[in-house]
DNA sequence: TGTCAAATGATAATGATTATCATGACAATG
DNA sequence: CATTGTCATGATAATCATTATCATTTGACA
């Protein structure tokens, strides 16, 4: 955790961005919260807890800047709002998911599974593949009775 | 044009839905653009030229209605609107989209090339794939100097 | 023709996100 | 130290896409 907070703060220092304490408690609350996929609302509401004072302007600012230094990843599952995942340390690619119809749950593949298809894509279309998005549709496993 | 207006009016009536004049017109607008990715928005001033009293709750509702039936689907590039794409007739799968991130032009796969990847999802995940969203994010053939 | 449900258009309401702006923190400089 | 300037913050207003409301219209059918 705290290596993580260190290795963020580096990489905001980098760009001459500053770990303020306001953006050291959403990052914390992200990686509290690294299963689930938390829409900017539910990161103010828990940043709240730990620092009362936080607006919500500041939250929707941090995770901006958290994006932009591809630390989270915006994501977008259809329902009006937008999400915010932590991308794992060091992977190449951006993880899929697999979004339930019955439940709404939403779970992730860390593997990746692309790779054959991006040297098609790369190939065949001749386009430079630097990021992907991919999200399954159906039933999960829970729901599957 | 005239037979996949047809088609979908049959569509609409097999669920008691009526082909309205103003539905009629928002369908043809979307035929007559099946390469673009339209917000409501395009197609509403579309719509207007050909429909000047159409409202533009109207339109959503139809385009609504349209993602219901499965004639188009509603899709998010992450700017903040919601685009409508028109679903290959006889189309057993969703096409693929490729985002440049050079000049934002948005170009189509209509290629299948997730048969295998599903195969592996819905057995190792125990998920029953109902559809999938898959899009690349790079540089285009176009901006590839 | 009269009836009724569905559809429409105008517009108000909603809700997420962004912009604004005065204030505060803090580092660098004189 | 005091001063200056930059960046960040919090409160709140503004924006913009989408949805809800509601009176009116349409068209099918009795």
């Amino acid at each position: 955790m705290e290596q993580r907070i260190d290795r963020i703060k580096k990489q905001l220092h980098s760009q001459s961005y500053k770990l303020t304490p306001q953006r050291e408690a959403t990052v914390r609350v992200l990686l509290e919260h690294e299963d689930d996929h938390l829409s900017a609302e539910d990161v103010y509401m828990l940043v709240k807890e730990k620092y009362p004072e936080i607006g919500l302007a500041t939250v929707y600012r941090t995770l901006e800047l958290l994006t932009e230094l591809k630390v989270v990843d915006k994501i977008n599952f259809g329902d009006g709002v937008s999400r915010y995942d932590l991308r794992q340390e060091g992977a190449d690619h951006f993880h899929h998911h697999l979004v339930c119809l019955e439940c709404g749950a939403v779970d992730e593949i860390q593997e990746d599974l692309l790779g054959d298809v991006e040297k098609i894509v790369e190939k065949r279309w001749n386009f430079e593949i630097k990021d992907h998005r991919l999200t399954f549709h159906g039933i999960c496993y829970r729901c599957r009775t």
